[in-house]
DNA sequence: TTGTAGGCGTTATCAC
DNA sequence: GTGATAACGCCTACAA
């Protein structure tokens, strides 16, 4: 490991000349001790260390980012938003992976605030416990966080989900369905009541008739979504359409149906919510409300690196607008409603 | 940020001990200023500057894990492992999304060494470019590769590719199929040359003509499945089967044998590589051959401790082996042979 | 333009 | 048992 005082005393230059070079900053060394103090620092592949140098200035150049699974394509997506993001302000991005665990995420807590982390950003987990984030703020550590409230008055930023699961069901009733089931995650904050909450407000403006039995509430998997379409079907419950609550969600649900050898959308219609890339590749191709995910994790940075300039942000919260994508997981049942009806 | 020396003004001790205790090592401190200490502490919320710690050890508890897409999911399940196994050790993961870029790899490699990591894990990249990997060692950073070979004689995990495809195209062959098209990603260092030729030594094997024209190098992402299956069939080329050289891949193949009508298995086989969590949602869900990615996670993590602790590390090279599973996406064509023949 | 020196929070050595 | 104190590598006044 080469220091600034192994190239001093190869360039016969104080230590201090090789720091501010190093560090970009010529004003004060003569052309000649600056191409000296280069070329050696070249030459011995010289690399500064971070540890010495965030211990006096007390500050890295890394960024945090907390995803509750990386697993869900919606999270990888979102971390090439803000590495990318990042990239362009020189900073580096840390991904910590929580895997919904709140342990983890207290770990990953501290160990941001051990590492000096520049900031951090969180997003959504399953765990509603908050406080731990909070002592990112007591340590002076801004954060942002995505689609999840920490508490009243931090940055965040959300996509609309109320106006999203609204528009999703919207979209199911003027395709003739009456009878939608939804399939969600455990509440995130106020993120997935809020798509609850969609949902629910669409039957109630189109006066459906809202049947509790047809909403379930469990995790964010697949898993989730063949479990509980399973569980529908087998109570005798009878629907013509499903709003879910993410995608990988659409996906089990349509794995079940299609094992029970219903076609969807013939029989079943189908809605998910982020629109990960698999959506379009699968069978049918799955509709579903567009998070503008990348773009999310963008802007985070945005706000995030003004935090840590001590710049202004005017917007303390910021929605993004979902986006119907229709697919073909969608049929519009209006004709059979008719001649049945 | 409260720090020992706080902690030694209000306990009346000198940091020396407070070091010692906060660290557990509690054989040359009396019970009574032990215990006062850690009260103390935990009142003020102490949390090591592992900056400074770093300093003076040298060392993190940072484990790298570097890999190329951590959009693909097969990434995300090693992830998983690696972060689970670094968890019981102590360690905590860095996970570095090269996006393939090989100036990404470069940024994080450096980036690893100015943080001092314990040690790092690197992956397959698309990249056969390696000697940037090196600068790990030159710096006396341990480091273990998976699914890549670096130099010939760094710490490496494989799985036996060349053993994969060679089922997957016998598994084929064993149903009948004699016109194999065979799609892969980019050459990573060894890995998808031993997949090619897996798949060239089954056709060897059972005495069928190989086709270079049915051999297909691009990427490991869907759309190069989607494209290049496309370009097979747009050129009048005949095959009944498709080696895959992932899942992802696969999954863009069979989209685009659905978009023109081509029923899946009936009329083409398909067999992936891989088995990442989708595979079994898809549908057909996807006949594939298994990597014990989480496993390969965990081993890398343990030969990596090893190393960090100046251990012996029998294995050199480990090779994990691949299994096939079968699902939905192949079928017995032998009858229709036999009919035809 | 150049160099000296103090200090960032820890660990670790060595007296007491 | 306890406590000075010297590093670790770097930044940054402040002097020269």
């Amino acid at each position: 490991m080469t220091t600034i005082k192994d190239i001093g005393r190869l360039a016969n230059v104080s230590i201090a000349a090789v720091s501010k070079v190093v560090n970009g900053d010529y004003s004060s060394v003569s052309e000649a001790t600056k191409e000296r103090i280069l070329k050696i620092s070249k030459e011995l592949n010289y690399k500064p260390n971070r540890m010495a140098r965030g211990l006096v200035t007390s500050k890295t150049n890394i960024l945090g980012l907390m995803v509750s699974d990386i697993t869900n394509p919606f999270f990888a997506a979102l971390a090439k938003g803000v590495e990318d993001r990042a990239g362009t302000y020189g900073y580096n991005v840390l991904l910590c992976n929580t895997d919904e665990k709140s342990e983890k995420e207290i770990t990953y807590v501290d160990l941001m605030l051990q590492y000096n982390a520049a900031g951090v950003i969180v997003t959504s987990s399953s765990n509603p416990e908050s406080e731990h984030i909070l002592e990112l703020a007591e340590h002076n550590t801004p954060f942002v966080s995505i689609d999840r409230s920490i508490s009243s008055n931090n940055y965040s930023i959300f996509v609309d989900n109320f106006r999203g699961t609204y528009v999703a069901a919207e979209h199911l009733i003027k395709n003739g369905h009456t009878k939608l089931a939804f399939i969600g995650g455990e509440p995130p904050g106020t993120g997935i009541n809020q798509r609850l909450n969609g949902y629910l407000q669409a039957l109630r403006d189109y006066k459906i008739e809202e049947n509790c039995q047809l909403v379930c509430i469990d995790s964010y998997h697949s898993e989730s979504g063949y479990r509980n379409v399973n569980m529908l079907l087998n109570k005798g419950l009878s629907f013509t359409g499903v709003v879910c609550g993410n995608d990988l969600i659409a996906f089990g649900v349509i794995k079940a149906l299609k094992e029970r050898g219903l076609k969807i959308p013939e029989d079943i219609s189908i809605i998910g919510f982020d629109d990960i890339y698999l959506s379009a590749l699968f069978d049918p191709s799955l509709t579903t409300i567009r998070q503008p995910i990348y773009e999310m994790g963008s802007h985070a940075v945005d706000v995030l690196i003004r935090l840590i300039k001590g710049e202004n942000v005017i917007e303390k919260v910021k929605y993004f607008g979902p986006e119907l994508v229709e697919r073909d997981s969608v049929a519009n049942i209006s004709h059979k409603k008719l001649q049945t009806g």
